[in-house]
DNA sequence: CCTTGACCTGGAGCGCGCTCCAGGTTTTAC
DNA sequence: GTAAAACCTGGAGCGCGCTCCAGGTCAAGG
């Protein structure tokens, strides 16, 4: 989608490519995660093989770190590792399974609805808690002193 | 509840056969923990020591029943055992820990609104991925056969 | 009484999601 | 060219939160 024209600074080396590409240092800072887990995710599937430079290192492109901050928002949303894979696995099969991720993700959306909704109403028990904390405090302050000074 | 001290109808005497108690397989079923949760709960000092038959076997109370809900509201938010096993701590030590116990509460309930306000941002994300995959789904209808029979 | 099933204890084991390590190779900075 | 930093692989290890097991004791029905 655009030229090649060789008018940017470079990075030196191996970049031979059109595209930038971004170390797994780089990617470990942009996305958080360790190089021990960027690796761990390569392995188990999640991620499809990185291209490598000659000397076998890592080197990621644009649509690998899109795809691995996907793959975060599931894991932020409580998808275990398992279903990752089976996610990865349809992707990597290419456009037949668009169906079946589609039902994957509906599913897992319903079921994160359900938790936010469950969330909310512990939080509204915790809520009630504090309320009654607060008051026992209160009533503390007041038997000992009743209207006099207090350091906050 | 607020506001209970003095007036409790105490069964003065060690005989508090009055109250009903509960076998750990109905706390069991009530709760939703397994045995071995409910013990490992005690063991960790989750729960103060329930009280026990002649026999030795667990006979828990409406008190350790209401508790364990509470604990459970915490777990369902995220709060980990180890912070489990501090404030369960300090509720041992009794009233003059209720300030503490308020700030962890107070805490927690603040974790848990970042972590519900992340969850919602993070499911606008699936929402746009799932508008994304209706869309593919369509266009392959679309290509196959523009304007024709489908089967559903 | 006896049987059966619920319960007890201490401790080992497990599944998950990483995290660390050893020992080696590659890249970078000077 | 050389030293240091970054990276590689396979595999072991870890912290969490349970879960299971062995080997018993206890309680309720017939």
């Amino acid at each position: 989608m655009s030229s090649g024209q060789p008018l940017k600074p470079l990075p030196r080396d191996q970049d031979r490519d059109r595209e930038p590409t971004l170390t797994i240092a780089q990617v470990a800072e942009r996305t958080g995660l360790s190089h021990d887990t960027l690796r761990y995710y390569e392995k188990a599937g999640l991620i499809e093989r990185v291209g490598r430079t000659t000397g076998n290192q890592r080197r990621y492109q644009a649509a690998d770190l899109a795809w691995l901050e996907f793959l975060l928002r599931l894991r932020e949303t409580g998808m275990s590792i398992a279903d990752m894979q089976r996610f990865a696995a349809l992707r990597t099969a290419g456009n037949i399974t668009v169906a079946d991720r589609l039902a994957m993700l509906r599913e897992h959306r319903a079921e994160l609805a359900d938790r936010i909704r469950a969330l909310r109403r512990n939080a509204t028990v915790l809520d009630h808690k504090i309320d009654h904390y607060e008051q026992l405090l209160l009533d503390e302050v007041e038997h000992e002193q009743p209207g006099s000074d207090e350091t906050t």
